[in-house]
DNA sequence: TGTCTAAATGTTATCGATAACATGGTCAAT
DNA sequence: ATTGACCATGTTATCGATAACATTTAGACA
């Protein structure tokens, strides 16, 4: 069956079934024109007897309006990112535009091809996770000639709009909770440096909140490459405690890392939290439910795709007023469980 | 920034920087075309400088090659869907084609309005999770003379190929091995009736399997709506033993369900699984590295992805020999684990 | 009745790229 | 010198829709 290309049919063809012109059948699928009703009816039963669909590459080089926004998230197989789309989609449902989604897999130079392959669908926006970007990629969206908006973090010289926070205050919150429990030797799980800049930022949040607290900042373990799973979380827990077993809490990159952390205590006889804490970031469902819940950060997923969606919708100017601050930060929370004894 | 609609760059405009003809422009920004090597260079300075990228709604347009295909999957937040659409996404690198990803929420009217736009987008093919569909729906892929691949499912009457397993077998390999273990009052742990498809067929496989050993098939719990969260595994574990406290195994639709229901012994005190087996499906992570670990089936979900491939890349002839099966059966593995005493 | 307005529809040009064909050059073989 | 093959490039028509403008018709109102 799929193979005889049958050409799908066009405009002018069900033009020709209803016996009217292309130009009355544009109008009768566009809402908000003067059709009369009857006419429609017939070339709305012509396109469902043809099995018609539109061709929106054609529409959309015509109108110059191809009512989608692009988004790149790093992985599809995260439900933080996922909150994140599902507010994005929610707050556009009401406007006529689509989301489009493409994920990176955690790399910048994917991120470029990717973004290049996007642009070239000529989205009406952009949304992008993360501040971090190649030179290239940034030149891109800068001339676009759309609205690009950075999430999911704090950039130093942003493109065009930010809706985000900073990583490394979330991680700071957490270094000062754990201190103020009375945890000096405090460690970092993350992955290794070369990608997930977030994660980058929220060792650097680490690093700096220790120093300032005269902690010391060393107790850094590396679990592997971005995404971090729960396995590397596990495996990473032996290395730090062969390494330093004297560690009286760990701070996890991810709540998926800590689960697996929490795990390997769990088969080894450490007790949680009374030998060592642990904490984890994202409140992913896990870090509630698993025994005992896991402390985490809460960075608000959801409310930061409606603000980008918010932000798209100012930016097009299909919202009144349509003024909004183009950097948009957000307060995470510290969410405060039984794996640190809270 | 944004704000001023600078339009973004043409190919007219860049064969005029380059002081070409359109035509070359085209031609070098194409592989396997004749372009002097300097012309090349000195179009693709142009258009770096310019910001330029192509437009491929005109591209495919006038190709009448899009360049994509289009992927359902019900939702973005799902470690097994996710692994599927990575297997695809490198089954078809080699290729030229690209992987447009959309989600349904579980939901076959969302999914209809989902298969509209992405067929507006004319891809060269199309694959969806599941074998159910609205009958507009069907109708439309039918019509659209491209290549539509079914996954994750054995539907009885499929549009065109399919590359799947049969939901109704996987249970009931759970049932019968759980029966072998000397259990024999199972409840089964699913959504309720009105989504997600593959999770009925996993009920209906066990009520099947459960009646042709003579055991009582009446243990169903519902858990809400889909996908079922390990809060709603765990609440409806409550439910569960409530209503029939002897319940000796329960066969959850899906890992992350019967994660939930663990926690909830372990809060309970319940012995997992001495008092009660536990098996979830899907061979998540997360049975794997929990303690105790919990059986599984595998269904393989990167290699449906892979196997897609394929059968897109035979179906538009890019393989050679371009012979495949219309329809792929894999067989889900078992992974016998704690969680059910093995 | 005549004039005006709005509704309903048609006509033409255009969006940005590429297919198909046309053209002018270079170079080797005859 | 002639032929032909091939390379490099330009020209024209076209993909499928819509914007902008043109036209026709019906009804409202003076």
């Amino acid at each position: 069956m799929s193979s005889k290309p049958i050409k799908a049919p066009t405009m002018t063809d069900v033009a020709r079934a209803a016996g009217v012109s292309p130009m009355t059948v544009s109008r009768a699928f566009k809402a908000g024109t003067n059709v009369h009703s009857e006419t429609r009816r017939a070339i709305v039963a012509a396109a469902d007897q043809l099995g018609y669909v539109m061709n929106s590459a054609a529409a959309g080089l015509s109108s110059q309006k191809t009512g989608f926004i692009a988004v790149t998230i790093p992985s599809i197989n995260n439900a933080n990112f996922a909150d994140t789309v599902r507010g994005l989609t929610e707050g556009l449902r009401e406007s006529r535009l689509q989301v489009l989604l493409a994920y990176t897999d955690y790399d910048v130079n994917e991120e470029e091809q990717l973004v290049r392959q996007l642009l070239a669908r000529r989205p009406e926006a952009i949304m992008l996770t993360g501040g971090t970007h190649t030179e290239k990629c940034r030149y891109m969206l800068a001339h676009a000639g759309i609205p690009v908006i950075e999430t999911w973090d704090d950039p130093v010289a942003p493109v065009d709009r930010v809706v985000g926070f900073s990583n490394a205050a979330a991680a700071a919150i957490l270094v000062r909770h754990l201190a103020s429990k009375g945890r000096r030797k405090i460690a970092f799980l993350g992955g290794d440096a070369s990608r997930d800049t977030r994660g980058l930022d929220r060792r650097r949040g680490f690093i700096r909140e220790m120093e300032s607290l005269s902690l010391d900042p060393t107790r850094l373990v590396e679990a592997g490459t971005p995404p971090i799973s729960m396995r590397e979380g596990a495996d990473a827990l032996v290395r730090l405690m062969a390494r330093w077993p004297d560690t009286e809490a760990v701070i996890c990159v991810s709540d998926l890392a800590a689960f697996g952390a929490l795990t390997e205590c769990q088969r080894r006889g450490i007790p949680v939290p009374g030998q060592i804490a642990i904490a984890g970031f994202g409140a992913y469902e896990i870090s509630e439910i698993c025994v005992p819940p896991i402390t985490t950060i809460d960075p608000h997923c959801r409310a930061i795709g409606q603000l980008t969606a918010k932000a798209v919708r100012c930016a097009l100017g299909l919202e009144v007023p349509s003024k909004m601050p183009v950097r948009q930060l957000i307060e995470p929370a510290l969410l405060l469980r039984a794996s640190t004894g809270d």
